[in-house]
DNA sequence: ATGCGGGCGGCCA
DNA sequence: GTGGCCGCCCGCA
């Protein structure tokens, strides 16, 4: 476990976005990540919000957290979202995995990145992918 | 404006 | 259980 403390805090630069709509007060980390999610944060903003919610140890996927971000239908805006992230960043984009709790295929060097940090938690795998027991559900 | 490619996902062979 | 086809929505030529 070590150092796991994922706040609401992932090195938010600048948003790609462009919409600078405000950035305020995120008070907290989003506890309620419910669909209720308030929306004066960006799209980005709010995908950040519920990843940054995502228990150390756990996984969701793309389109869980489109779901819970209130974004229905935007899964791949989410993977989009985290190719953008600084690489600084600590926020746990290692937690999302595709609906078939498969680490997404990309940059193969990512993907063992990906894997190594969850085994690091705790995570077991199938074969490909990450066994049932560790699928948050919010 | 239009087209195309993504860290996706649900459906149906 | 797999693999292929669309459908979704966005960002960037």
């Amino acid at each position: 476990m070590g150092m796991a403390k994922n706040s609401n805090n992932q090195g938010i630069g600048k948003d790609s976005n462009g919409h600078h709509k405000y950035s305020g007060g995120v008070r907290g980390a989003i506890q309620g990540n419910n669909a209720d999610t308030p929306p004066q944060l960006s799209k980005a903003e709010r995908i950040w919000q519920v990843i940054a919610s995502v228990p150390e140890g756990q996984v969701v996927s793309y389109g869980q957290v489109a779901q819970l971000a209130g974004l229905p239908g935007y899964a791949r805006f989410v993977g989009s979202t985290l190719s953008k992230l600084p690489q600084g960043s600590t926020l746990p984009w290692h937690r999302v995995v595709n609906a078939s709790l498969e680490i997404a295929p990309r940059n193969s060097g990512r993907m063992r990145e990906q894997k190594r940090r969850l085994r690091d938690e705790g995570v077991m795998f199938k074969g490909q992918r990450v066994a049932k027991a560790f699928h948050w559900t919010a």
